[in-house]
RNA sequence: GCCCCCUUAGCUCAGCGAAUAGAGCGCUGGCCUCCGGAGCCAGAGGUCGCAGGUUUGAAUCCUGCAGGGGGUGCCA
């Protein structure tokens, strides 16, 4: 239903073909847009030309000039050195654009490129009984951030938290339960939890036999006894009660919970079937799947005391999502660090004869480090120096400074009635933003100022241009009809306004192609700079205002404030932040 | 040793094959007779880590080197 539309770069590229050897679709590919408004709306270098033609691009881009047939939106060709640039009809540009706009609301921007495709998108996979902490934050706002932008242009997303509760950890703290006689295990919280296993962890550094205990522990959880059951489920309720809560301040939800538990009954089978069929090797005692041909080193599916490790549960876990979903693309948000270990696994799958092991894909981000107070070095952080930093407590710093530049504005900008309401959405859009802004691959060294800022190029700024934009739309007290003479809207500032909101669906389309949500978070800093100088420019010129006394133009202007408005509520959207109508 | 990520202004980052390399922060200087100053305008500030190569054209692609970070069979 939402076909995306001939862009103007298509339409000129058609013409262009009628007079060059090169395709349409190459010649839009070539179009950009002149440094400067002066020198035009779209431009062509001529240098590629030069190579088929044989000629001087200065004088491709003047014989061009003549020849070249001008689309409905273009009013001129005019020739610049090596460069032939176009001027665009800008009422007839405008009017298009932001007729658009109107028309499809907070669906401009989509697509159906998607129609009937399904992405899977793995994100969070924390571990239960430890506290989410601010290295948590990546994997949940880009993966959230993806699973809109996907769905946003037509894609069926399914989101996955692959919570990790499986392992011989969770023998040790039923073992600490236990030995330490707590009373009310089922009031324990997941501070308390992770207290008992540090004190267990340092006892069994001095008593071996608390290892053995342990590992009997995970065997009793493992064949499925009913008070080493009971306990751990206990320990997940409550992990899953602090995630949900931590998890929701950040507007980030899942569609399944799919616990490494939920696997551990085809193990067996899996191994079983990998050694029979000679995909996996016993090296050393443990089993192994050579990946030479691949270039890898081997991937280790059981460990030589028979413990399962983490393939041995993503392998079923990977092809149980193709199974359910039959999907475009899986995506995996995790870290760099798992980088080696990911190409093992697609690897494994391969060799599994899994040819679907190649939609999956790595969705990779940068650590989050801290600068070591004394040596000044940037390095992960660590429990023992304090530096874990949870993310609840980073989320609340974050609430707690919007609320005190909320109150130091109080008495000039109209707050709404819920204080508390906005500055959740202002601090914890900030920090969010702040995550999303940059190209997701970049180490990241955490800085609470940087991190909480809210001036500059940051999310608070956005929220507020947008705020702003609204509040001319209510002040303006009548409705935003498309029916205006965009002729009206001539001034500079306009135009470029009006070509920025033009560029969104690409943008759209370009961060789900690069599983990037910084473009649109670079697309709307860009945005909002533009309305912001356009907004700054009726301070003292009352004729220049939005809100002008000239009815028509009045008209003319609110439709386009009311374009900038939805886009940049879109874009915000899409990165999972919150567009607040007042703050 | 080998593999992956990173290296652009004092700091944090955009730009990823084309017209004078752009923002924000910080610094300097302007702007609230207000459609909201969480803002706007102007200025100073850059051998795009180094060396080769490909190309009409390289911050952008290729190769090598250096620096930082991460990984590298029984953590995830």
């Amino acid at each position: 239903m939402m076909h995306q539309p001939e862009s103007m770069e298509d339409r000129i590229a058609a013409r262009l073909a009628e007079h060059v050897p090169r395709s349409a679709a190459d010649l839009a590919e070539l179009l950009q847009t002149p440094p400067s408004a002066e020198m035009g709306d779209y431009g062509l270098p001529c240098y590629t030309l030069s190579k088929y033609l044989h000629r001087d691009p200065n004088e491709i881009a003047d014989d061009l000039e003549g020849k070249v047939g001008l689309p409905a939106g273009i009013r001129e060709a005019r020739a610049f050195g090596p460069y032939l640039n176009f001027f665009a009809d800008r009422p007839m540009v405008t009017e298009r654009v932001l007729g658009r706009i109107h028309r499809l609301g907070a669906a401009y921007g989509s697509d159906n490129q998607g129609a009937g495709k399904r992405i899977v998108i793995e994100y969070g996979s924390p571990n239960i009984a430890k506290h989410l902490g601010i290295h948590h934050l990546p994997s949940a706002v880009i993966g959230r951030s993806l699973y809109r932008i996907f769905q946003a242009l037509g894609y069926k997303c399914v989101a996955l938290n692959f919570l990790g509760d499986w392992g011989t950890s969770f023998g040790r703290l039923i073992a600490a339960v236990e030995r330490y006689d707590v009373e009310d295990p089922d009031g324990l919280t997941v501070s308390d939890l992770q207290d008992l296993y540090v004190r267990y962890s340092r006892e069994a550094a001095e008593n071996p036999e608390l290892q053995g205990t342990a590992r009997q522990a995970f065997l009793r959880l493992e064949r499925g006894e009913e008070r080493a059951t009971a306990l751990w489920n206990g320990f997940k309720e409550v992990s899953l009660r602090e995630f949900d809560r931590v998890y929701g301040m950040l507007g980030v939800g899942f569609d399944r919970i799919t616990p490494e538990s939920l696997y551990r009954d085809r193990i067996a089978a899996m191994l079983e079937q990998l050694r029979s069929r000679g995909t996996a090797v016993e090296s050393a005692g443990a089993l192994i799947i050579l990946l030479e041909e691949e270039g890898l080193p081997p991937c280790m599916v059981q460990k030589s005391d028979g413990a399962s490790l983490y393939a041995t549960r993503d392998i079923p876990a990977a092809e149980h999502r193709w199974d359910e979903y039959r999907f475009e693309k899986s995506l995996y948000v995790v870290g760099n660090e798992q980088s080696l270990y990911f190409r093992q696994l697609r690897a494994a799958l391969r060799k599994m004869g899994h040819g679907w092991a190649d939609r999956m894909v790595h969705v990779n981000f940068g650590l989050i480090k801290f600068r070591d107070p004394e040596t000044g070095q940037a390095r992960v952080g660590s429990t023992r120096r304090g530096e874990l930093l949870l993310l609840e407590d980073v989320l609340n710093e974050a609430v707690r400074r919007a609320r005190a530049k909320i109150e130091e504005n109080r008495d000039r900008f109209e707050v709404g009635a819920d204080l508390d309401e906005l500055a959740a959405r202002v601090g914890i859009g900030a920090v969010v933003f702040s995550e999303l802004s940059t190209r997701r691959t970049r180490d990241a060294v955490f800085d609470w100022d940087r991190m909480l800022d809210f001036e500059g190029d940051t999310g608070p700024y956005v929220q507020y241009a947008h705020a702003r934009l609204c509040s001319i739309l209510r002040k303006a007290g009548q409705d935003v009809g498309a029916d205006v003479d965009c002729s009206l809207l001539a001034m500079p500032e306009e135009w470029a306004l009006v070509r920025h909101l033009e560029r969104f669906p690409a943008a759209v389309r370009r961060a789900a192609e690069e599983y990037e949500p910084s473009v649109i978070a670079s697309y709307l800093l860009e945005l909002c700079a533009d309305f912001s100088t356009y907004y700054s420019a009726g301070m003292r010129e009352p004729d220049r205002r939005v809100l002008c006394s000239e009815d028509r133009i009045r008209a003319a202007r609110l439709l386009l404030v009311d374009a900038a408005r939805n886009v940049i509520r879109s874009g915000l959207d899409l990165l999972g932040v919150t567009a607040p109508e007042r703050m």
